[in-house]
DNA sequence: AGAATTCTTCACGAATTTCTCACAATTATT
DNA sequence: AATAATTGTGAGAAATTCGTGAAGAATTCT
């Protein structure tokens, strides 16, 4: 297994400083953040496998950078946070497949909360691909990569494929074609965005939709919709 | 019907304890594992039913643990999980033929469930009816290692049986060339993924089928369907 | 050991998919 | 109403992947 890459966001140099000794005499790849705008930039521009994130920073803080940073990606994050008032805050979170730290932490203790959740969330990204995606008029066999509308099997190539279950498992949710192609072709991926519309137009196609499934949301991009 | 094979895979003594003995007073018979070491080597060496898994174990987790046992069998597993922080996560997951129980259980609940899994399990159901996995142009006897394709009988090399037999077990499911080599060649194996084709290349010829049985996903891999 | 069988690798053409681009159609802005 | 920006679409080029035959290893059989 390849190292994993951990991008730790703190607005103390020292505590950044520590912490990815701490990491990398671990096994891990470290990048560091000083804030929310440069972990924003790095998170797009590089392929990072967990987030260690200060809750407390100035200007934007750890939500908001948060929230920022899931419109981009599933990366997993832990927050780190100091006991007091914003504990009761975490506590009260809907952690996804996230979890918190508190404080002062040992060395020990974040390497193994660490491993905790990236194992989680690759097992959960396998995992994931176990199930039936099932609206009203398609169900989507991610295992068997088949596609149903109406009752009727569509065949679906390889990237329409992909570009279906994605807009599908994040239903509702408006992506550009630069975040698709980043998300699904690969964050390395150097292409026309304009790809993207292709493959738009042949699902739309196979699909026999009109407007159905797959909507355009001008001047930003596509989202699924039931 | 013979006893059901039950591993209990859990770091504290008494709960194994305790739980092996409902379990061997409802009709199982009970292996047990202090660790995720112990069990995966219960599960190369014995035939196992159903794997009762706690979550919450130290060095390689329950997670990881079932990564593990998954490149190795399709045996079912529970998850056993006591509520909190967990228990969401675990509840978020799309878990296959799988299934969680949360900590405490009664002894009842228990056996329910496991029943249930057994009963709908797939591995259980294929394993069962001694051997054989019937379709209706195609019959596979796996004690025999025997295939017979509209009432004749196809001779089979022994990695041409194998490839056959578990692509129809797993049938609808889509593999890559790698996973295939990774599950039937071993884990370990190491060797060109396009092998798979020149094996799939003479088993349908032998078979005589014309995209019958044995479906190429473009870009993906193989899978088998009916 | 020698023969026979099975397994693996390789390379090439064929098939399929993916990407790009130009232009038409649509939507927003001035 | 005209203009600019954005999206839809068709066609063809480029890239990828697959099927196949052949030939070299490896294994098993005699």
């Amino acid at each position: 297994m390849n190292k994993k890459r951990v991008l730790i966001v703190d607005d103390e140099e020292d505590m950044r400083f520590l912490v990815c000794m701490y990491l990398e005499n671990s096994g891990f790849e470290c990048l560091q953040a000083e804030n929310g705008e440069e972990a924003l930039e790095l998170v797009k521009q590089t392929k990072v496998d967990l987030i260690l994130l200060d809750i407390m920073m100035p200007n934007l803080d750890g939500f908001a950078l948060c929230e920022r940073i899931r419109a981009l990606s599933d990366v997993p994050i832990i927050f780190l946070t100091a006991r007091g008032d914003e504990w009761d805050k975490v506590k009260g979170l809907k952690l996804g497949g996230d979890d918190y730290v508190v404080k002062p932490f040992s060395p020990g203790e974040l390497v193994a909360r660490i491993e905790a959740v990236i194992r989680r969330s690759t097992y959960h990204n396998e995992h994931k691909a176990d199930g039936l995606l099932s609206f009203e008029a398609m169900q989507i066999d991610e295992k068997g990569r088949r596609v149903v509308v109406e009752g009727k099997e569509v065949i679906l190539t390889l990237k329409e494929f992909d570009l279906l279950l994605f807009l599908a498992r994040h239903r509702g949710q408006v992506f550009s074609r630069e975040e698709l192609l980043m998300r699904i072709w690969g964050y390395d991926y150097t292409g026309n965005a304009r790809t993207v519309d292709t493959h738009i137009k042949t699902l739309r196609l196979k699909l026999k939709e009109h407007g159905r499934f797959i909507k355009t949301v001008w001047g930003i991009g596509y989202k699924f919709e039931v």
